[in-house]
DNA sequence: GAGTGGTCTAGACCACGCT
DNA sequence: GCGTGGTCTAGACCACTCT
């Protein structure tokens, strides 16, 4: 339990002397310094075990910050007093930490110190990602439709204030997503056309959109910005939802952006608000390895 | 341009040989191996530069893919190969990968290698935060006004579907949220009441929920789960948000637990949808340093 | 067994913040 | 000037994959 040498001691424990000789009526700074030592000397790390020292230090100061030992913006022992105290090296220190502030625990000043956050709870963030990876994972079987693909001389007017530009035309195709049959989202997208590009149903039905519009125009979108708000459905997207019109859904307005940050293909898609949703789940480091 | 000295060649260049002298009708191995060597060598590190090693590494290997040098599903050099050829140690490259794992251009295999991800352009991550905040960022004024604050016996619904109980009594209290003093959101918050505890208005209305119910129960929120989808509004929360019932909103529900994965706080928040979005926007490494 | 990524060490120099 | 975090090095051992 207590520190075998006297290697890394700090100065108000001498060896062999140990906590009960410590001036309790010293100045404060000592005072915060030795609370500071208990708290370090509470674990230990064990080189044998199967999970990694850099691993279980971040769970070791987990535990001291979410059971409050170290409160909201105190500082951490430095990077060398962890990395002597706990005999690792500061590489290991830092794998540990920079795992930390990737989960919001703690965050690092460089010239300062590192500090505990404040807890990141009450935010919250959300993934949308490819939609039959998702209802795989939710246990349901993923179906696409095509609805339509039409050429156009205009652009809706969502993608003309997105500042995209029709050049030769516009191809526009629609589809409608399914979960267990039943209708789940309809999308439309927007893409800069090539003439005399042959164009093959199943790509439009089955790739990604990044992937269609890479492959229509030899231009390679490197950007994407996506706004998700919550709108009434439309009479057309509402009948193809199979919805009352002016049922609430989700639309999500995606624009991918070439090297030169133009726009070079949007959509817009509606996800029905009774069937589909977005979770989040924050916890610290449980859940892992 | 190009390599020095012999230390880091590979055998199919040989010293003071050059390019010239490979074989170009070899096996086919040697042929992919030679088109690789030329890749790496087409830029190299500036050890003077400000910008460091490692992003400057980064910055390359991110030209060859989202240019198409790198495929999707290639390999990338092995980390031995890359930290030769550039003159890096095999740290700094393993952070260069780590960063662009993290963005997402790549992916690691243990004993296998590092390869090209798919383009991560067809996935959105949203965070929602402090509102405050968020509006400040926004350019508006941010402002809350605190409806009610009730106590109740019984919990709603919602709650009681998430497995939390209602022990000694509930806290329900309910802010409306402005931005330039317009309405933008409602909230109910739900939480643990413990007997004879004063409640100040001005926490209810400043403090974030996870605050407030840490120091109102005196148990540790750890884990956070929140679920977004689009809803009606109903009349109560219509009305606050001055439109009509029925109107589309984002609804938001927030559950915090404890170590042991109980709920100790719910809430539901609905923003009106013609007023709040939510931006995702993806771009490899642009917009750093 | 050879090659790959994953982890760790012990040491170095730098940029930054304080005082 | 001293302590802090940020970066880099050169070497080591391990676990995994493939042949």
């Amino acid at each position: 339990m207590w520190p075998r040498g006297s290697s890394g001691l700090s100065p108000i424990f001498e060896e062999g002397k140990g906590i009960a000789h410590v001036e309790v009526n010293g100045d404060n700074k000592q005072q915060t310094a030795m609370i500071r030592w208990i708290l370090i000397y509470m674990e230990r790390i064990n080189k044998n075990s199967f999970t990694p020292p850099f691993y279980q230090l971040a769970t070791i100061l987990e535990k001291k910050i979410l059971s409050g030992q170290l409160k909201v913006g105190e500082s951490l022992p430095s990077e060398n007093e962890l990395s002597r105290e706990y005999e690792l090296s500061r590489t290991t220190v830092r794998k540990c930490l920079s795992l930390l502030a990737e989960r919001g625990l703690i965050s690092t000043q460089q010239g300062k110190g590192t500090f505990v956050s404040r807890p990141l709870l009450d935010r919250a963030e959300f993934l949308m990602e490819d939609f039959h990876a998702h209802m795989t994972n939710m246990g349901k079987e993923p179906g696409c439709r095509l609805i339509h693909v039409q050429f156009l001389k205009e652009l809706p007017e969502f993608a003309v204030k997105l500042g995209m530009k029709a050049n030769q035309g516009i191809l526009h195709y629609c589809r409608l997503l399914l979960a267990d049959n039943e209708p789940i989202a309809v999308e439309h997208k927007y893409m800069m056309y090539i003439k005399g590009r042959p164009i093959l149903e199943n790509e439009l039905q089955y790739k990604a959109f990044s992937e269609v519009v890479m492959i229509h125009t030899d231009i390679l979108p490197v950007r994407s910005q996506a706004i998700l708000t919550a709108e009434s459905a439309g009479k057309f997207d509402a009948k193809l939802l199979n919805v009352a019109q002016g049922e609430p859904v989700l639309k999500l307005q995606q624009a991918l952006y070439d090297d030169d940050n133009r726009p070079i293909g949007v959509g817009v898609f509606y996800y029905r608000g009774d069937r589909y949703s977005l979770v989040s789940d924050k916890h610290p480091l449980k859940g892992e390895r």
